[in-house]
DNA sequence: CATTGTGAACGCCTTCACAGCC
DNA sequence: GGCTGTGAAGGCGTTCACAATG
């Protein structure tokens, strides 16, 4: 097998893999053995053309006139996307979005495991939640490996700046910003950002003027 | 002042305009009275040309030499993205989510104002949050004024399409999925999706592969 | 014969660059 | 001189459509 070598596979791809990967899941969990590309597509809420070019990035895994593989295709979706290794979550500022994030099922699945909390207020520390305790922000040099983990920024936007500077410094691999502000972070560290208030200031706009809605005018209306 | 018809604003453009607003909110409160497009850039996170293209989609608001009245284009941005009415926001699901969802004041801010909140658990219903009763799911149909209506769905995966089918039923206008199900709902009904898991994916697929990072390859990245 | 993989066409957003204006 | 607004150019992802294939 030959190494494809700077295969550059588009955002809006990387974006959509992640789909693809829970399809799979249920897919196989089901006992399904073999999807078509339009039976993806279906899953996932795309259209069949943009499953076969997105898996084409990764790979030749399918069979004409079949379809593709589910278990084979899931464990190729899981590697590229680097779920078949450990990453490792920590959590700064414990309001109710950083307890809400610690909680979920969802952080810790798919090899996302949450091992640290932190926050700075002393009300907080020492707070147990999931079985971790909340420690102090100025103990955020003591995680190690740090390479492996993403840092997730849960603290008010006058602060996260800040928190982020730290998380550069530690040497995290990802920082995923959950407050408003706009960060940045020097490479190779990488940054991204999940804005609720922008969610829902979108939805509103098309509200106001649905004749901008995007998309084929027939069937359901999906914007994302 | 001609009114323009059938200006179609892009979807980047739409949710770059909330990241403009609160930019300009700050500016405004620190009494800065104009800004030129390249300091709205750099407060937004994106690059000059961009800001003057998604501004010249509203109107022709600024003045060569000057730069842009803050207080005028904020009303303006204001207006555009309907956020000179009122929202009513609609929480299905008081898990941790739903919760850190009710009591952030971001969610609260802006003309946006969370006045229900649903669940199926009987042990939640009743329960207060934030001066706001946690009521029986069956009771959504107590709504009314409904196209004013953002309907948040924060519930698990499984119930989601049932909550989603409820809320279009009801007649809300929008609906915000915070669940990492792929649901439908039939227009003029607008839905969108967000995902921490798939985020959390994307930044890992990142990690792994620094070489498909976007973007100019000088300046702090920022995937988004 | 159903279905994949993929060049090619298309459409859309971004970026450039500069005329026009204050 | 500084900055906006915008036509034009460029780049990129989506969609099409079909040859290739098991």
């Amino acid at each position: 097998m030959i190494e494809r070598f700077a295969r550059r596979i588009p955002e809006p791809t990387v974006v959509r893999l992640p789909l693809y990967q829970r399809a799979l899941l249920e897919l196989s969990a089901s006992g399904t053995t073999t999807v078509s590309s339009a039976e993806l597509a279906d899953a996932a809420g795309v259209n069949a053309a943009k499953v076969r070019k997105d898996l084409s990035h990764l790979g030749t895994y399918g069979t004409p006139g079949t379809g593709y593989d589910v278990n084979y295709l899931l464990s190729q979706v899981r590697h590229e996307l680097g779920l078949d290794r450990e990453w490792q979550v920590v959590i700064v500022g414990m309001g109710n979005l950083g307890h809400a994030l610690a909680h979920s099922q969802r952080f810790s699945t798919q090899n996302f495991r949450t091992v640290a909390l932190f926050d700075v207020d002393a009300a907080r520390v020492g707070e147990q939640v999931d079985g971790l305790a909340i420690r102090h922000l100025s103990e955020l040099s003591s995680i190690e490996d740090t390479s492996q983990v993403i840092g997730v920024i849960a603290c008010p936007a006058s602060a996260a700046q800040d928190v982020c500077n730290r998380l550069v410094e530690v040497g995290v691999g990802a920082i995923l910003n959950f407050s408003p502000a706009v960060l940045t972070a020097a490479p190779p560290v990488l940054l991204r950002r999940v804005d609720f208030a922008v969610e829902l200031q979108a939805l509103a706009f098309y509200v106001v003027h649905p004749e901008a809605v995007a998309g084929p005018e027939e069937g359901p209306h999906s914007l994302l």
